[in-house]
DNA sequence: TTCAACTCGACCATTTGGGTTGGGTTCGTC
DNA sequence: GACGAACCCAACCCAAATGGTCGAGTTGAA
C-alpha cells in the first residue's frame, strides 16, 4: 500500500548535470593543459552522453573554469590549476547556488512562532555543506587523496548507510 | 542573456513539503497532547495551504510521528516527545532518504579514473548533512535553543551569504 | 442526528531534469 | 582552398517531479 503522496525528493540531491560536471572536471585535471582532450574522448572516458557533456562543458567554460580550442588538435582543458578549483565551484557553475528552500535563499524566508529558528537550521545546513564541497579540490580528487576531515566523515561506518 | 541551459537546481534543496512539514511539527511541539490542534488552526498558524497541510500531516501520521483524533474536539498532536523527534526524521517522513546522486544512493554508484573517490565525497556530504539535521529536535526548535554546534555554524558571517 | 473534523485516493497544471537535434563557426592539413 | 575534425549554441523534446486541489467518505462528541 503506497502513501497518498509519493515521497521521493531527497534534501540533498546531486543532479546528473553536477555529477557529470565534476567527473569531467576530474578528467580534465589529469590531462596536460597543452594537449587538450576532445569532447568525444572526455565523454567516453566517463561514459557519459556526448551531447550532454558538451552542453556542460560550455557552462564550465562560461564560468571560466574550462577553456577550449577549436579545430583539429582542439579540445578542452582546465583554465585554472586543479588545486584552485573546488567541487563547490564546479557545481555552482552548472547548478547555481548550492542551497535553497523551495526556490528561495534560506535567509530570505521568514518563519512564524515555534518555527522561528528554522532559517538558522537551513543556514547551518548550507554552511556545513560548503565545508565539505569547498574542502575538496580537483587536485585532491585526481590524486585520490581527500582532505583528512572528509576522509574521516566518509569513513564513519554509519555514513555508509542509506536514509 | 541567459545561459544555454538553465541552471537552477541547488545541491541542497528543501522542498516546500519538507519545509511545511517541519513547521507543522514545530507547531505541534508546542501544543498540549491532550488538546489536539485542528488542521485549519495548524495551517493558519503557519500560513500554509490547508489541503496541502492535511496531505503532509497524513504522511507524518503514517510515519508514526503524529497522531490524530477525529470528530469534534479532534485534531492533530505529536505521537512522540518533541525531544525525540529530529528534523531529519520529519524530512524523511515526507521526502524519503536524505541524499541521492541523481536518484541513486551514493554508495551504489561507481566512478571511473580520476573521479574514483567522488563517491566518498558524496558520502561525506551526506554524513555532514545528517550531523546537522539529526542534531536538532523539535524541542530545540520550539524552545528557540539550537545546539551549540548548529548555532555556531549558522552564526558564521560567511554562512549567511548566498551562493 | 448533526456537525466538526480527519481520511485518502484521484486529479491536475507547471516546472524541472535530463537530455537530443541540428545548424553554425574555427581550425589544422593536404 | 576545400575538407574534415572539433567546438559552439540555441532550440527543442519528453517523462517525472513538484506543489498543490477536490470531493466523497468516516469518525466521534455533543
Amino acid at each position: 500500500m503506497k502513501p497518498a503522496m509519493s515521497a521521493t525528493l531527497p534534501a540533498v540531491k546531486i543532479s546528473a548535470k553536477a555529477d557529470y560536471a565534476v567527473r569531467l572536471a576530474a578528467e580534465l585535471a589529469i590531462t596536460p593543459r597543452n594537449l587538450p582532450i576532445t569532447g568525444p574522448a572526455l565523454a567516453s572516458a566517463q561514459q557519459a552522453p556526448l551531447a550532454f557533456c558538451e552542453n556542460i562543458l560550455g557552462l564550465l567554460r562560461t564560468a571560466g573554469l574550462v577553456a577550449s580550442r577549436r579545430g583539429a588538435e582542439g579540445g578542452y582543458y582546465l583554465a585554472v590549476a586543479p588545486s584552485e578549483v573546488t567541487i563547490a565551484d564546479v557545481i555552482r557553475a552548472v547548478d547555481g547556488p548550492l542551497a535553497a528552500v523551495h526556490g528561495d535563499a534560506p535567509e530570505s524566508v521568514t518563519y512564524l512562532g515555534p518555527a522561528e529558528r528554522l532559517a538558522d537550521v537551513w543556514i547551518a545546513l548550507r554552511a556545513s555543506l560548503r565545508d565539505v564541497l569547498e574542502g575538496v579540490t580537483l587536485a585532491d580528487l585526481a590524486a585520490g587523496k581527500l582532505p583528512a576531515r572528509i576522509e574521516k566523515l566518509a569513513a564513519r561506518p554509519e555514513a555508509r548507510t542509506r536514509r
